[in-house]
DNA sequence: ATTAGCACTCGGTAGAATTGACTGCTAACA
DNA sequence: TGTTAGCAGTCAATTCTACCGAGTGCTAAT
């Protein structure tokens, strides 16, 4: 799955001149609304131009030659590449949230409550609901937290639950079926010396495990290898998607929509597509720059999330390369902050 | 979201004489395979039928005006009705798995390991390779269970987790943010009240919580309160759904793929209608069965899993009304046949 | 009761003709 | 030199027509 990172390549593109880039933008808007080939005529009568559709048809083929147009045919209207769409959103002046929207955020950020993993599936929800798109709202993993504690609980003699608390509040459970009938008192026994082991160390840290060959030590090391024995990257790692009915109305052909809702359902693949377009800031995948052929028909809208200025996840926005950016980008924009707000004020409130 | 239960209602329906039955049959299975209406010469040159296509015709209009058959328009064949399906399903010999099915199967229990969840949400995808439906798995609820142990960690003087341990082996966490600042020694005491007061009872029992006005008792109040503060039903239900991008391939009409993927996010919704139809043993509700309008072109399948004789969960699968029964049951069958030896094995393993 | 035969219905398809939204080019113009 | 009007050409989409054929219901004969 190796995938490269693509940053925005906004520096490297030569300026347009104003007149090519205001045409520029007035077929991306059109395409955008209309889903149709957009033609020299219709960006002529496009207010703030004053020229002709002869002039508008000869800087379209400039911008054709240049990469920033496609035809579908001849005798058709042009519709933007990949590149084009990338000029167009690199010289996008932030919009600003739709009323109904900013009550939308408003409303729920003042009524959310309940744990991070809630905090998140719904805030996917609603992103979903104020764009129409798909999102995907991604929490960090805890690799880097310290653990708090660690429980073994008995369930009966042989299967017992290994239960973690870590410093960023999530807990996770393991079970432990040794081979050899363990009694409570070990059990307990056995607890207390992970306690001991392994409080304020994090997942990474290599621990010290008892050699003695008795019936704790072979609990403690069984614990600790089961904890320890994760998924090289990723683990943990929480994925919440929402609105993927959307995908329905967005992507046209079954094929299409098929194939998204498909990369959708393999959580480990869009968590790491996440990854690999986060960066500090709003940015942006358009079609191929992700470098994932199956999502070439696609933009990904990612903003980061991050509790006491540290990376703490990523909301993501999925559509269509033709997607409403302005507004998509106002509202993972917003969402995200608010979210980081939310984390933060956490700590406040109390 | 009222509904009501449904069961199959074989026994009312006045069944059918031989060749009524062998026609209507051969129409459903036609029509199964080829998604087109199917004519009277088509259902004639069915092998195990010696009459002519005049004589079928005949017997299709006494199917129709009983309801078993539909037909689009003059001069089309015939369609199955809810009540067409409905008969061939309570009529149908249970079916066999393929040779790869089976082998998909039992690989898939000699590998699979994990917790529950991790099991369950595997067996979903299972589910849903081999028969290209979508499948849903439900965990029952932890409502009955007993808690283990509780457990109070803090993260900060106004950070608590409460972690509960239930003896299906489940583990809930919630978070407790009181307004004052609680002490280490504090939090340790309210823990240790905790387990006294919660442990062996059920979520439905009510406990006594001290009455006293210090943080310790405070602590125990609102952790006793979060406990028990749960959605009347449903919590701690857990879906996993495999294969949604099914939908898209199996279901035509993008409306429709819309419609039904917007239900199979709502997972109360799902979870609720799986457990309406589930019965003991294997069964169906094809189209407007359930009495849920949306999904009136679908049938679901549904077969209960058991942990050592008890309800604990149900495999399902969801399709178009013209699904293949046969193989689609066979395979929820079995997948909650093994499930349920998966976990009652999973006891004596050790 | 069954069947062959027949007239009729009606959706689907294949082709042809037409439309119309474009373009690119050219020649005139400021 | 840049801009524009005008025009011929292209090509997808639409409409129309005719027709085909699958399938029915009915009837009369067996």
């Amino acid at each position: 799955m190796a995938r490269r990172v693509v940053r925005t390549p906004t520096k490297v593109v030569v300026d347009l001149d104003a007149r090519k880039a205001t045409i520029l933008k007035a077929v991306v808007v059109e395409h955008i609304d209309t889903a149709q080939p957009v033609g020299s005529s219709a960006v002529a009568a496009s207010a703030d131009l004053d020229v002709s559709s002869a002039t508008v048809r000869s800087e379209m083929v400039a911008l054709e030659r240049e990469g920033y147009l496609a035809q579908p045919h001849t005798s058709a209207g042009r519709i933007p590449t990949d590149k084009g769409y990338r000029y167009f959103v690199d010289h996008l002046q932030s919009g600003v949230l739709g009323a109904v929207q900013q009550q939308q955020v408003k409303e729920f950020f003042a009524s959310v409550r309940g744990e991070v993993e809630e905090v998140l599936e719904q805030t996917s929800t609603l992103l979903s609901q104020m764009t129409s798109y798909t999102s995907v709202v991604v929490g960090a993993s805890h690799a880097h937290a310290t653990i708090l504690s660690v429980q073994l609980v008995n369930l009966d003699a042989h299967h017992h639950l290994l239960v973690t608390v870590f410093s960023d509040g999530s807990v996770v459970k393991h079970s432990l079926t040794p081979s050899f009938a363990a009694t409570p008192k070990e059990v307990m026994e056995a607890s207390r010396q992970l306690n001991a082991l392994l409080i304020n160390t994090s997942l990474e840290t290599r621990v010290q495990v008892p050699s003695r060959r008795d019936h704790e030590a072979d609990l403690v090391r069984e614990a600790v290898s089961t904890l320890h024995a994760q998924q090289p990257v990723m683990e943990g790692e929480q994925v919440f998607i929402g609105g993927s009915s959307r995908v329905a109305e967005v992507f046209d052909g079954v094929e299409t929509v098929r194939q998204v809702l498909a990369i959708l359902e393999q959580e480990l693949l869009v968590v790491s597509l996440v990854q690999d377009i986060l960066d500090q800031g709003l940015s942006v995948a358009i079609g191929s720059e992700h470098g994932f052929e199956p999502l070439s028909t696609c933009a990904l809208i990612v903003a980061p999330v991050t509790i006491d200025g540290v990376p703490a996840g990523a909301v993501g926005l999925l559509g269509p390369t033709r997607m409403k950016y302005r507004e998509a980008m106002a509202a993972a924009e917003v969402v995200s902050a608010r979210l980081t707000r939310h984390f933060a004020g956490a700590d406040e409130r109390g």
